[in-house]
DNA sequence: ATTGACCTTCCAGTTACTGGAAGCACCATA
DNA sequence: TATGGTGCTTCCAGTAACTGGAAGGTCAAT
């Protein structure tokens, strides 16, 4: 195995390897440490989902430690089913300056409900596969019952046992 | 509004409305209890994601309860950001008799350390985002602090404050 | 000056649906 | 029995969100 990590980058003009004061990363290094493909960066700029960066002399993208924060969040939030168009209002609310705070604090709140309702399946989901693995206690040929009313954890509000 | 709930549906020669001993639901049924859309079904079908179901006489697909719950969960793994394929395998493992027990054990355990890390993920966006709206205290003109370093939560084990 | 790892744009392909047309099936009512 | 309406069928086309690859420019090092 070629050991490929921590990128073997020389712009180093105007960034330094120490951990702080980071001013203009090219897409690479910021894709390493988002852990968003360059290739999906692109996209995502052309989508309008993020803002357009600034570019060297010869036309390179650059960006800073705030915009590896930005893609880590779209990363993390695309990961967890939130569409393109969730991600939008989210990083909006975050970005919004015009509106009212109020405002900001109501959406935020029903974001997390959100949240909080995806949390809520997830651990439907976990509880459905601890029940499984319990069934198939560890020796040979199980009786592992398919799903057998399990699942259903409600999407409208139901109570499981 | 127009009251669209609870199917329309006059298939009543194999089912009872009653809730319990249903036999042979058709597919628009089947979309509006598990909250898959037909179209998706066939889809799902078309992939071999799940089983190709009984067909009337004249041609149409009839289903049971087990095919709803089936549904319900591959729905709710979507939706969650679990691929196709995830949820194949997350499927196998709940219809595969022929693997030994103690492996599917093993692979359901794994699954559940997979749904814990979103969990995570998703507390973090929940904090991110209860952060932003502590922040904006209900008054107007927001001095909301931007991402600042939040939306961290680390890919790879950091803890966050 | 050439190599190699990086970057650029553009265009094509993939995954997972989603919408629409054309037509058959079923039950109700006229 | 004919007429409607709604639901089902297949097929084909379109969208969303990437993903891969070609063709070529840039930069630090040899």
């Amino acid at each position: 195995m070629a050991m490929r990590s921590s990128y073997l980058g020389r712009s180093v003009l105007y960034y330094d390897e120490s951990g702080f004061g980071k001013r203009a990363m090219q897409i690479g290094l910021v894709a390493e440490r988002s852990g968003v493909p360059a290739k999906t960066i692109r996209y995502y700029e052309e989508i309008g989902l993020v803002a357009k960066p600034e570019r060297s002399a010869s036309g390179y993208r650059t960006y800073d430690n705030q915009d590896v924060d930005i893609l880590r969040f779209v990363s993390r939030a695309r990961s967890l089913g939130f569409s393109i168009s969730d991600v939008r209002n989210l990083l909006a609310l975050f970005e919004d300056r015009e509106r009212a705070s109020a405002d900001v604090k109501n959406i935020a709140l029903e974001h997390v409900s959100e949240i909080e309702r995806k949390m809520a399946e997830l651990d439907s989901m976990r509880l459905t596969l601890l029940h499984l693995a319990d069934k198939c206690h560890g020796d040979e040929r199980p009786e592992c019952p398919i799903l057998d009313g399990l699942a259903q954890g409600a999407p409208d509000g139901a109570s499981v046992e």
